[in-house]
RNA sequence: GGCGCCAUAGCCAAGUGGUAAGGCAGAGGUCUGCAAAACCUUUAUCCCCAGUUCAAAUCUGGGUGGCGCCUCCA
């Protein structure tokens, strides 16, 4: 597999350190608030990454963290009453709620930063005690000229960042460039933990290098996030880490790209962001998740409800696969004929059309446009009478296809467990029998309104639920 | 000031040297009692200019337009 890395803003052949386990660590949110579309962006790409090497029989150790005590959490405390720990605990809840709803599945690890302190404190020790952190009373910073490289990751020159000096003045600091690793307690009931140098809380970037430390060890195969963190933030990882380790970092950096608005990237500072959990209340998760990865990763994709529409339509086509297959499935009968097997492995492949585009930094929306040439491949069979074991292998395929995009995951209840919509149904076909249209028409309207759709096809009614 | 990204049909989008995938929407048709779904047909010289090449959406240079990072942000 090939993965652009923005270490050298090349695409490179993926090798993993150790082939029987994948070390990924993704930079995970803050937690509070519920996290907006572009929040989920990388929580949904690289759980497609993740899905995408187990599907090749890769084990994926797959870390990703929630920053659980930081200045906006506290702010929000002392807004609403409650303690940084009851914000946190309520949208990590929240944050499992909607990362399930868009099928993003949990981590083999969700390290919290209040259960790492001791790691954190150790990791600044050691940087301390090599040279590379300086103690201001109380305050613990990162000394960046004294780690030779830092800029490499983002390609940012030190004396053209310092230039162009938006970053705070303090007199404090060696180098405006050089950033906090311990922050001292400021008034008495602030939330602080005891350390060496005083009581206090970590630096925002120092929590990920302790954790991908302690979860995944000092070098890892991937660490990914959002475009905007490559700086300062995994920057100063790379250089904390490096500092502290005397080892590689990181071997593959990946950065996915923005949600815009109008064009505009989306973010919580200039207010124009849309919630996940807003946008469940009209759309389906899995929607938002075809939305997702309908453009390429690394591309900025613009967010509006017409795109949404179109996802959700799209989407539909395949579900509509998915539910012919199953019905037919339940209504027919037979084994593969020899023009069926012929059908079925020029069906398969497909699988391989998708592997390689996968394989291509992760080409989402190409693997999605062969998930429909399959499906056209599939219709193509299936409007003349096919055998079930056609229906069943071409609805596996498809599934394993679609499965490795986290598509294709909602279960149609197919009992109709209502003995109105029963007697419904059966009133309808006996009108049917008996020609009266109008009668027929207007309980199939009846059950629209209801959310049950029936289709007469050659095989009989089919009934979908909503 | 420094670093970087993008521009493909009405909309979304892949393709990065060999003659434009896929989806949505629209139009017409087939099937159907009618629908629905499905199927068939139909819609692009790839922002502009110049260059390299037998050949360029794809490479080079120059424009134009849009966006991002350098400050918390996915």
């Amino acid at each position: 597999m090939k993965i652009y890395n923005t270490l050298t803003r090349k695409k490179e052949e993926f090798n993993p350190i150790d082939e029987n386990e994948i070390k990924i660590y993704v930079c995970g949110p803050t937690v509070y608030n519920y996290f907006h579309i572009g929040n989920a962006r990388p929580f949904v790409v690289f759980d497609t990454l993740r899905r995408y090497l187990e599907y090749r029989g890769k084990n994926v150790n797959f870390v990703q963290n929630f920053t659980d005590v930081d200045d906006k959490i506290i702010n929000k405390a002392k807004e609403e009453g409650l303690t940084p720990g009851q914000v946190s605990e309520k949208y990590i809840d929240e944050y499992f709620k909607d990362a399930a709803a868009l099928n993003v599945k949990k981590a083999t690890t969700h390290p919290k930063v209040t259960e790492n302190m001791q790691e954190i404190i150790n990791f600044i020790s050691d940087l301390q005690n090599k040279g590379y952190a300086y103690n201001v009373d109380g305050d613990v910073y990162f000394d960046t000229q004294a780690f030779e490289g830092y800029g490499k990751l983002s390609g940012q020159n030190i004396d053209e960042l310092e230039a162009g000096a938006r970053i705070d003045v303090d007199d404090r600091k060696k180098s405006p460039l050089d950033f906090a690793l311990w922050k001292k307690r400021k008034d008495p009931d602030e939330i602080a933990w005891d350390s060496p140098w005083g009581m206090g809380r970590p630096g925002w970037h120092i929590e990920c290098s302790a954790m991908s430390r302690k979860y995944l060890g000092d070098t890892i195969d991937i660490h990914a996030g959002g475009q905007d963190l490559t700086f300062p933030h995994h920057e100063n990882e790379v250089a904390q880490s490096e500092a502290a380790n005397g080892k590689k970092y990181v071997d593959y950096w990946m950065h996915n790209g923005y949600i815009t608005i109008d064009n505009e990237k989306m973010s919580k500072s200039k207010g124009n962001f849309f919630t996940v959990r807003d946008i469940l209340k009209e759309y389906d998760g899995e929607i938002i998740r075809f939305f997702l990865l309908s453009g390429h990763y690394r591309s900025p994709i613009n967010f509006s409800r017409e795109l949404l529409d179109q996802a959700k339509n799209s989407l539909s086509r395949m579900y509509n696969a998915k539910t012919t297959l199953e019905y037919l499935i339940d209504t027919v009968s037979g084994n593969m004929t020899e023009e069926e097997e012929k059908v079925f492995s020029g069906l398969e492949g497909f699988r391989g059309k998708f592997i390689k585009v996968m394989d291509d930094d992760l080409n989402t929306a190409d693997a999605i446009s062969i998930i429909f040439e399959l499906i056209s491949g599939i219709n193509n069979q299936v409007k003349n009478p096919v055998s079930r074991e056609f229906a069943e292998k071409s609805l596996e395929l498809l599934l394993e296809l679609a499965n490795v995009l986290g598509l294709l995951q909602n279960e149609q209840n197919k009992e109709i467990d209502d003995d109105e919509i029963k007697r419904l149904i059966d009133a309808r076909q006996e009108a049917r029998a008996n020609k009266d249209y109008a009668k027929s028409d207007e309980i199939r309207d009846i059950l629209k309104d209801k959310g049950i759709t029936l289709k007469d096809t050659a095989q009989g009614v089919q009934v979908i639920k909503e």
